[in-house]
DNA sequence: GCCAACGTTGGC
DNA sequence: GCCAACGTTGGC
């Protein structure tokens, strides 16, 4: 059981648009970061914890929590010609990139706001608040999952 | 919209 | 295998 933070871009694929997926759920793809890939294919399991962060918006934060449904699998939009994730690179038998399915669990009453995350002192090693960082799939430790669940309720106030 | 930071590509 | 050029990410 281990917990992560994935980012999405709330006009593309918000905590909303998961909530309203028939079964809350909806595959996690179109990720095309290796470092991400390796995390989807190898590490993140079903059962699995998940923050939902919106970037690229109005309020960038953690928006809430889904949970991994299933385990990594070949993501089907690399070989699609039609979509905008496709890789002519890739092929079904050697597929490059991987997706997990995510299943709604809650959003927050409020937004976590970056803002804030940053301004926890024991939030410091977490990839999202380093200069720079790009990641779009982290791994959470559970310290880190519990101070930022709490503070996330704790805003509710 | 700006721009710094980053990952990827491709020439050599 | 180096590294400059390029495209993308993402906070502000």
């Amino acid at each position: 059981m281990a917990y992560w933070l994935f980012k999405t871009e709330p006009d593309t694929f918000s905590i909303d648009d998961l909530k309203a997926r028939p079964a809350r759920t909806e595959p996690w793809d179109g990720v095309r970061n290796y470092q991400a890939r390796n995390f989807l294919r190898d590490n993140v399991a079903k059962g699995d914890s998940v923050f939902i962060y919106h970037s690229s918006c109005k309020a960038v934060g953690i928006a809430g929590i889904a949970t991994v449904s299933r385990s990594g699998y070949p993501d089907d939009t690399q070989f699609d010609p039609e979509s905008a994730y496709f890789d002519p690179k890739s092929s079904p038998e050697k597929p490059r990139w991987f997706c997990v399915n995510v299943t709604f669990e809650e959003k927050f009453v409020q937004i976590l706001p970056l803002k804030l995350i940053k301004s926890i002192p024991q939030i410091s090693e977490i990839p999202l608040v380093n200069k720079g960082n790009r990641l779009s799939v982290m791994p959470v430790t559970k310290r880190e999952w519990e101070i930022l669940c709490h503070a996330a309720r704790a805003g509710k106030a």
